[in-house]
DNA sequence: AATGAATGAGTCTTCATTCAT
DNA sequence: GATGAATGAAGACTCATTCAT
């Protein structure tokens, strides 16, 4: 994690090389076997030859893939990311009320987090343990699906269903920000629960608001 | 949660013989050495002797007072936490109708970590840095302020003037988790704006929801 | 010590099976690789892919040619220096006249050299670079030049026109000496001045001295 | 031996904090251990971790004193040719003639290099392992050397002894050449002889040359 | 014969921790 | 109690060599 080592565009969702099947196949086993160690040992205390071995191939193979450990995660996270990211813009896409639309992406992300446990844990420890990390990250990948949020947002504004006197980055702020706490909680918890059903009670929040309405 | 605010406290750990002021001194120069480097560096980049020399120490006198680097942030969460949570409370005690409480919570929570930028890093991003540390302090303390929280949601609901038909968990992780998200952002950005000063907004979504009330 | 010079000669190792004009082609292409690559980097930083890349071929064809990376060094010094011997000693046969025998080696020395920035460096550092490796060429190839010297000193002792209390071994230490600390003194200089320039006045030196001559 | 770790100045004659004597003893200790391992084992096939064993300290222990294994070597041929020339500027300065100066240097030089043979392979060998390394040490210390030589012999010039025809450059070299040449082939021989005993031979060739003197 | 992806042994360096002073 | 020199375990990364294709 030295300053140098993650200057370079960390999304290479393709090997270095395209090559072969078995090439992208290998691309992905290390980059799954990244995660799952990365997920129970944290990222500092995971070691490159654990992923190695993981993933059926040996230490150096490793290096003909990525550059460092640093770009396996980099690369393990953007690489998840964008999946979420290309669904969650599709599920946007499908439909035009913006009540619904939040309901969707809500579901959407305690679903993807919810059923690949070692992918939350590192959404929501590893790629938070550094600043540097999070600033890059954020720049990149997690602003376009806070853009996506606030568009959807103001849509809503414009649209009438949804209040003008409201930042539409503290609107964005809030729905993240619950959702993402509800995936960390779940995560501390014994996840004896399923996190999609939590998606309505958590939007119905969001969406109404915690005061009683009267009827004035 | 600045250093004023942590004299006294139930949750931070003394050193092993309390012994005269100078060793507190020196014990609360450490931890206020460990958030610097830290948050400047990192958990795992932050060398225990650079924590010892700022805190104007030698390498070997940090383990009179702490018995390795983990328990060093540990200690100093918990002890920079541990003062929030007094402050929390009396907040809370000081008044009661459940609005005024949320929204007075959530003031002191942006203004505690806007006021420490230092104190804010560690606690947004080196405190995950692993689901071990996240753990542990999840247990031991951050449940007490999710405590702390939900009781102010169920008065209010007892009150009449929250929503029953919510429940008072996934309340307060909205509301944690918005205040939080908030922080990040926040500490992301250039940071020219004030955090306290987005407290209503957080609250005002939270308490009002984003849908447009009709009936009014 | 040019390319050129190098087509036959016996010191040169013959690949496995002679085979076709291509196999030797590929052979000499590696060697010349080599002799860049080591020359540019030091044998210990040299890759062998490099030396692949550099002679047009995969990194496994090296070692259909060459055992080990120690051996591509060795071939490619015996190689180059088994040249220079057969011009060397040619070059002696050509005439008789001991002073001028002396003059003309030493015109070959310093213009093979002189001639093959990449190969001086290779002779002047890195075989050296290992008391192994020079202990190895000492023996088989360097002891040659050295007797071809030893000869014409000694046929100069008995011509009348070397002195005769002279060792002829150290004659030989000194004349080559000399040789080869004018090229290693041109290497680190600019090389803003031809090598081959310099063999009269070193000749001048070892054969008539730096005394000035009384008596004359 | 990057390119990066050889930028800085390789002439660190005493240790980074001076400290006590133990610390300076351990210093030359490592420095010792260096120069012995090195020359059994070539520089690129010593490990860290033989010259520290050989020096008695931790691994670790060498990189409170070195900054890295570039430095060792540095230190080490900095540290043992400066002694090298504060003896032979002293033996120029205790006498005035030329000719019994440079008999001096002659003698000085076999003698020290014939004393320590694992010094005397540090020199011969490692010490050109690379131009890099060469050009350096060169620059800064080797050149020192040859300065003293080349003014010698202009003194011998300008006392009417020596040659006026000759390029005290060239001269220098060979006169270094020489006996540089003697210590190598020495060391590849059985050293079954004195090389301090050749001294008055080579200077005998440099000064009074090879050919037989006529008293034309 | 030629390839080049894969291997895995090897090592420099860091730094948390200890302990003699 | 305080020091800071010394320790030594640990691990990311390189690259000569192999071998299935």
């Amino acid at each position: 994690m030295d300053s140098e080592s993650t200057k370079e565009n960390p999304a290479t969702p393709t090997p270095a090389s395209p090559g072969s099947e078995k090439r992208a196949d290998k691309y992905q086993r290390i980059l799954e076997a990244a995660v799952e160690v990365i997920a129970e040992n944290g990222f500092f205390n995971a070691r490159v030859s654990d992923i190695a071995q993981r993933a059926g191939v040996a230490d150096g193979t490793i290096y003909l893939y990525f550059k460092s450990k640093d770009q396996i995660l980099m690369a393990a996270i953007s690489n998840a990311f964008g999946a979420f990211l290309d669904l969650a813009r599709s599920e946007v896409k499908s439909i035009t009320e913006p009540r619904e639309q939040l309901r969707r992406l809500a579901l959407l992300h305690l679903t993807s987090l919810g059923s690949n446990r070692n992918l939350a844990i590192v959404f929501q420890t590893e790629l938070r343990q550094s600043a540097r990390f999070l600033a890059q990250f954020s720049q990149h990948q997690l602003k376009q699906y806070f853009d996506l949020i606030r568009e959807v947002v103001r849509a809503g504004q414009n649209t009438g269903v949804f209040r003008h006197d409201l930042s539409d980055k503290i609107v964005a702020n809030c729905f993240f920000g619950s959702l993402d706490e509800m995936v960390t909680s779940w995560l501390l918890s014994e996840r004896d629960y399923s996190l999609p059903g939590a998606a309505d009670a958590v939007v119905d929040v969001i969406l109404g608001g915690v005061e009683v309405r009267r009827h004035s």
